[in-house]
DNA sequence: TATGAGGATGGGAGCGCTCCCAATTTAAGT
DNA sequence: ACTTAAATTGGGAGCGCTCCCATCCTCATA
């Protein structure tokens, strides 16, 4: 029923091959030729389809996109939106299209198998999962190439776009120390994530090299959920902290609810700097100081990479590492300081 | 290099045909025939090639999930995210893939055609749409099944799932209503779209049912964005409403904010419904009154109603219009009738 | 023992493309 | 005009499946 090649050519009076030649804009074709055919394809409504060419040609030119559940679950915040977003753009300009596979427990297992060996796809990427997820086994053995968004050590060989959490947490920690405050406490992020463990470390290493120590009791642990912001706050309340470096937006809001129920105030009493730079953030009263991650550009750039690796498959596998980047708001004080940046 | 049927072919000394009724579960075929196959294919790890099959078969077993670029700005709540979450989970119940098609301006016209037409999928789902998007003609002239969340006055012949945004509207204004409100206020959602339209609908008709007149001093237009809330909130205030229907939780923060900044309190001065229950209304101060809307279950009724159509052609469009659901918080007052549900 | 009905199996054709090589045309050079 | 190279074009094979029909068993029955 709809238009093939093979209709084409009969219509424009030239063979299959020229056809595709066309199609494909190969050279060797005669501009009269050429001219022809695209207007036949124009006049047919004609698209190649892309099931017969990945078959014959070895390569479909989808990418799929992975995101484990939990990952979903816990992130409320736009993540998952940004990220793909990121990668659907960069795919489209290059003419690849974008499978999405979220994780389901039940399912999984079997399912990612599927997915990765169904030979709709040509490479993935797996955004941010946990450590010891099951579908880093399945990772381990695909043939296919694919990129992580976040480190994943046990995958040490693979392609990852990331941002530096390390040096985004030493950021903000510093940032906190800059502006004079003293008793730094932080509320970290999961401790299944790579990311989690990165920006406590960031935060350790920032007093240290200010020449404090760490104090362990200011430290609460967080999942990342706006619920273990809340609890982590009153957690370190008693220890009276002057500033908190909280792992993440989301369990900043948290602990901005908690701060208002006993009225302690935001920047006056206590600091707070988050991470991410969510929507809301810059809504916040007071609007959130925070690291901002680049979340769209990781999704542009893991697909640019994994597109790349399966076009050139004896590429190197790359690891680009993005900065975080201070956004000065409000919840520092310190207006000195300040000078916001637009538009993310 | 990967294994093929006709690779399990020879190994299992079967043909290819035996061995394809096997992995398609098909009848006639011996016990010891289908127990040798069954065990080759777990031991070579075979996986049939979509590619293939959906070529030989001319059904791919792939769903395209179109999201207008605009739809994923507006919302920075977890639209997006339950919503393919749905599709997602009901898609693979039933052996489907889900391809993401996130429109990008630039490339849209284009861009959209090649998505419906390249062949590689059987059916879309398009979530909810401007009035007057280019899709809307792309989308008439597909031959393929397509289902639209949220309706599409466009296309009023098309399988929809909705929720009912006139009768949430009209249930949000009465509560109001009921806990003895009288100068009941709206923010409104996005002109543009048909849920935008319909929420004002519903709030004038609640009105109207009570006995009282429709006060256009009393509606502050939005755009279901945070600013537009905050901005909307402001316009509304020198009116005095003694309470606010909001058309977006979205908007309710913005509306929260306005309300702290002047300190006019929430329920005691004025109270506000919200609509959509996206997860972070639960943790407002006070919590958010709202109408929830059951995206992710939208979702997978979008994929169901799809789906069979996509396997059986013939049936006839359908329209699934769900009712949201009145979440009782603290935004209101009236404990008496507080009584929140929980979980999504 | 012959016969036929079913169940079980095998193999050809073809889905719409790409890839490769052969055939044909055209242009260039002597 | 005659050869040779280059530019164009055409068509076969095959990608890994499904679908359909032909073949081959195996029994029960006459």
């Amino acid at each position: 029923m709809p238009v093939t090649l093979e209709d084409i050519a009969e219509v424009s009076g030239y063979s299959r091959s020229t056809v595709s030649r066309v199609i494909n804009g190969e050279p060797g074709v005669s501009h009269r030729a050429r001219q022809k055919i695209t207007d036949v394809v124009e006049q047919l409504n004609y698209h190649p389809n892309q099931a017969a060419r990945g078959l014959a040609a070895g390569q479909m030119n989808n990418i799929g996109l992975i995101i484990p559940e939990t990952v979903s679950f816990i992130f409320n915040d736009p993540y998952f939106q940004f990220l793909s977003l990121g990668v659907s753009q960069t795919s489209n300009e290059q003419d690849f299209s974008v499978m999405l596979w979220l994780s389901d427990p039940d399912l999984e297992r079997k399912s990612i198998n599927k997915f990765l060996n169904n030979g709709l796809v040509d490479g993935f990427i797996i955004a941010s999962m946990l450590m010891g997820d099951p579908i880093i086994e399945a990772l381990k053995s695909t043939p296919r190439p694919f990129v992580l968004v976040g480190r994943q050590p046990a995958l040490p060989d693979a392609s990852v776009v990331d941002c530096d959490n390390v040096q985004g947490a030493y950021a903000a920690t510093q940032h906190l120390l800059k502006t004079g405050r003293k008793r730094i406490a932080t509320i970290t992020g999961s401790e299944g994530m790579q990311s989690g463990i990165n920006r406590i470390e960031g935060y350790q290493k920032a007093l240290q090299d200010w020449g404090l120590t760490v104090n362990h009791a200011l430290i609460a642990k967080g999942d990342y959920t706006e619920g273990s912001g809340y609890f982590g706050m009153f957690q370190l309340l008693p220890e009276k902290p002057d500033a908190v470096f909280i792992a993440s937006d989301n369990m900043a809001h948290g602990a901005y609810r908690a701060l208002k129920e006993v009225g302690i105030r935001v920047p006056d009493d206590i600091a707070i700097v988050g991470f991410d730079d969510i929507p809301s953030a810059d809504q916040m009263t007071p609007s959130l100081t925070t690291m901002r991650q680049p979340i769209r550009k990781m999704g542009n750039l893991a697909a640019e990479i994994l597109i790349n690796k399966i076009n050139y498959p004896d590429t190197d596998s790359q690891r680009i590492i993005l900065n975080p980047e201070l956004v000065v708001r409000q919840s520092c004080g310190s207006s000195a300081l300040a000078g916001s940046i637009t538009l993310r």
